[in-house]
DNA sequence: GGTTTGAAACTTTTT
DNA sequence: GTTTCAAACC
């Protein structure tokens, strides 16, 4: 088949041109990966490069997969050999051959956020700093932020000089890089930019990419940050053929180091470069269209395009505000239910995005009682689980002994009597003699004091010596099943009974089932390799095409991703845009940003809903209606309870005003819900000063009493629970 | 050395 | 409302 069958003039020319350096700005669901993919085809195919010769870079496993799949069905053979891989597993894949020349061994272990905390606190005692004065988060993002800039500990001091704060978190920065280079260990963010140091001190590294990368090819380019920027510069100025495909208006990532100006500057960092705009969308309603377009261009700071659709207007957007986010959830969950029934949509065509993770769990309660199959994607990650980590710590272990990190989590895991008193001691052996902590075990019995723990010391380091000429010659799945029978990891787990014990042991054989998809799937299975992958794999890449339930995630996981009858929940001003992001413009853009890519993951329906009151840790919350439901044009809007003059509830409440007078939307009678979280005003049987009783918090003295229109606050003085803040209808107090 | 309990912090987004 | 961490107790 001809590569350029089915595709637009402007695709086309992304495809066709291959030589020098090309820009390709890709409108929301433009059919960026089309154009990829086919440009991918016709190197190999019409133009004969050989897919050894050929780099394309994604954000996701996910979008790699994708990219391989497609290319796959694309040419007669040999995609196999084309390199498509995420950022970071290019860069692992770079340093396991090659870290030795920077100083490590090849056998590094990868360190995630967990592990980053806990590195950071031993680094902070060993540097008397009290981290509840300062966070180990703020340093360790301190960190962070310097390696997506290329900076490194001592660039960082230099750069500090004279500012107090800027020098301490200086010096944290060298001890914990200094650490983790002991440890033999990458962060996240050394894996590109240790990458980059290779690729610039190595000279024969870099000739040995350059030239086998004649064909660079960046999806997601509006998201990379410099440290990625420098990797691509790097690794495609052999041939120069840099082809970076991206979208300003998608640009989510700037907490996370993303530069933007690498897609705006592009033509200024390439004076040469050919720019290529594709602005017709394939994928969204007119409506959804026009909604969305009407949203980003309150932003300022943009490259112009217009996006634009052949496709009919559609349904409109509908838009529902709810008394609570209980009711919210439940119109979500027996709206997705009713269009099935109707056979309007399929569960697998339904998602449901918010801004945080936490807001999930009224949502998953809401499904739960509809009997709706459903599935979240990210918050907490199936690899961070406790039982996850310590079984992969002994893998860990296993393969880099240098790992101290990975020995002193399972040293005591399950119990083998040896506690902090003894691991302290062990530590202090190993710094004084210049041993890593597990060669200080080995000689347990070496050790000064130690007395009868240095035999349980002995014992554990024989048990990983075992396991280690074990995983010589046995497999990945072999070595855990080893692993958790014979340190009776299993065994405690089965003993304890709970219910929280045997989701932790299905989680483990979550785990085995893993390791034998790994072990018969990859090529060259190894423990490092396994390790690898499940450090680097986000959750978002196990949505497959198959699945019959409802997509829950984030509105950032959502970015690559289309469906046709999505749900954008909690719009309201302080939680979607964000109240971190209220007040700095350049924040409220990229939340902005964050709403145009929620609106374009809409193919055929989009509902997005609100909720007045809403509890956020414990506490109840009054919202206005987000700012950017009011950006959408009204006219593409539909809902019964919707109302582009909304006031925030609490705004009113404050200035003791009667919400009912003000806002027609409380007029209007919210069909009745037959659950119990109706706010209702009735009159109170007790008044300030009388003595109450709460089922939790015991009695206490009413304090005051506000008329909130709707409902009265109560604020009562309990004996022992101390001083709270309730409703009058939730709190259902008693008058004693 | 291990377990229990209560306070305190936490929540914006993640490869 | 949940999780994490230290102190106090066993």
């Amino acid at each position: 088949m001809s590569v350029t069958e089915n595709l637009n003039p402007e695709q086309i020319k992304g495809v066709m041109t291959t030589e020098g350096p090309v820009l390709i700005l890709a409108g929301a669901g433009s059919g960026k990966t089309r154009v990829l993919t086919h440009r991918v085809a016709h190197l190999i195919e019409d133009m004969g490069v050989s897919p050894y010769h050929i780099m394309a870079i994604t954000f996701t496993n996910k979008a790699a997969g994708e990219m391989r799949e497609r290319v796959n069905n694309m040419v007669s053979y040999g995609a196999e050999s084309v390199w498509v891989a995420t950022f970071h597993s290019s860069c692992v894949r770079i340093l396991r051959r090659f870290a030795d020349r920077i100083g490590y061994d090849t056998h590094f272990s990868i360190y995630d956020a967990d592990d980053q905390k806990t590195l950071m606190k031993a680094v902070c005692k060993d540097l008397n700093i009290d981290t509840k004065i300062h966070k180990e988060r703020t340093f360790i993002n301190a960190i962070s932020s310097a390696k997506d800039e290329l900076l490194d500990a001592e660039g960082y001091l230099a750069a500090a000089a004279g500012d107090f704060n800027k020098e301490r978190t200086g010096q944290v920065y060298r001890e914990y890089q200094a650490r983790l280079r002991k440890n033999n260990a990458f962060d996240f963010d050394d894996l590109i930019m240790k990458t980059v140091e290779l690729l610039r001190q190595d000279k024969e590294v870099l000739s040995y990419y350059q030239e086998k990368f004649e064909y660079v090819m960046v999806d997601e380019y509006q998201d990379t940050n410099t440290a990625q920027f420098e990797l691509v510069r790097l690794l495609s100025s052999g041939k120069n053929n840099l082809c970076v495909v991206g979208d300003d208006d998608q640009s989510i990532y700037k907490f996370r180091g993303a530069n933007i100006y690498n897609i705006l500057n592009f033509e200024k960092h390439y004076p040469d470069a050919t720019v290529i705009k594709l602005e017709q969308n394939y994928r969204s309603t007119g409506s959804i269209l026009d909604a969305a377009n009407g949203v980003i261009a309150n932003n300022r700071n943009r490259k112009e395009k217009a996006l634009w659709t052949e496709q009919e207007a559609g349904e409109k957007i509908v838009f529902e505000h709810f008394d609570s986010a209980y009711e919210e959830a439940d119109y979500v969950a027996s709206n997705i239910g009713r269009l099935k029934k109707q056979s309007v949509f399929e569960y697998k065509d339904d998602a449901i995005l918010y801004r945080t993770n936490a807001q999930s769990r009224l949502m998953e309660e809401k499904l739960i009682a509809a009997n709706i199959p459903y599935k979240i994607f990210g918050g907490v990650n199936f690899y961070s689980r406790r039982e996850i980590k310590d079984v992969l710590a002994y893998l860990k272990t296993v393969d880099n002994s240098a790992d101290d990190l990975s020995v002193q989590r399972i040293i005591n895991v399950p119990k083998r009597g040896i506690g902090q008193t003894t691991i302290n001691k062990v530590s202090e052996y190993a710094r004084i003699n210049g041993l890593s902590f597990f060669e200080a075990v080995s000689r347990g019995k070496e050790i000064p004091g130690m007395g009868k723990t240095g035999e349980k010391l002995n014992a554990f380091s024989l048990f990983i010596d075992r396991l280690r000429v074990l995983s010589e010659e046995s497999t990945v799945p072999e070595l855990i099943r080893d692993i958790t029978e014979n340190t009776g990891y299993i065994a405690e787990l089965e003993a304890e009974g709970t219910d929280e014990a045997e989701d932790r042991i299905m989680n483990i054989d979550e785990l085995l089932n893993k390791a034998v998809t790994y072990q018969t799937d990859s090529e060259e299975p190894s423990l490092s390799g396994f390790l690898e992958e499940v450090s680097l794999v986000a959750d978002i890449d196990n949505l497959d095409e198959t699945h019959d339930y409802v997509a829950l995630m984030t509105l950032h996981s959502a970015k690559g991703l289309e469906f046709p009858n999505v749900y954008m929940v909690g719009m309201e001003d302080g939680l979607f845009p964000s109240y971190m992001s209220i007040d700095d413009e350049a924040e409220m853009e990229e939340e902005r940003r964050l709403c145009y890519v929620g609106i374009t993951r809409a193919k055929a329906h989009l509902t997005m809903t609100a909720a007045r009151t809403r509890m956020i840790r414990g506490e109840t919350q009054y919202n206005a209606i987000s700012r950017f439901v009011k950006e959408i044009p009204e006219n593409l809007i539909s809902g019964s309870t919707y109302d582009p003059n909304s006031r925030n509830p609490a705004d009113l409440k404050g200035r003791g005003e009667s919400v009912k007078s003000l806002s027609p939307v409380f007029r209007k009678p919210l069909p009745v819900k037959n659950f119990g979280t109706k706010i209702e005003k009735k009159a109170l049987d007790y008044s300030e000063g009388d003595r109450v009783r709460h089922q939790k918090f015991g009695t206490g003295t009413v304090t005051l009493i506000n008329d909130g229109g709707k409902d009265y606050e109560v604020t009562v003085d309990f004996d022992s629970a101390g001083t709270k803040k309730m409703f009058a209808s939730f709190a259902r107090l008693e008058k004693v």
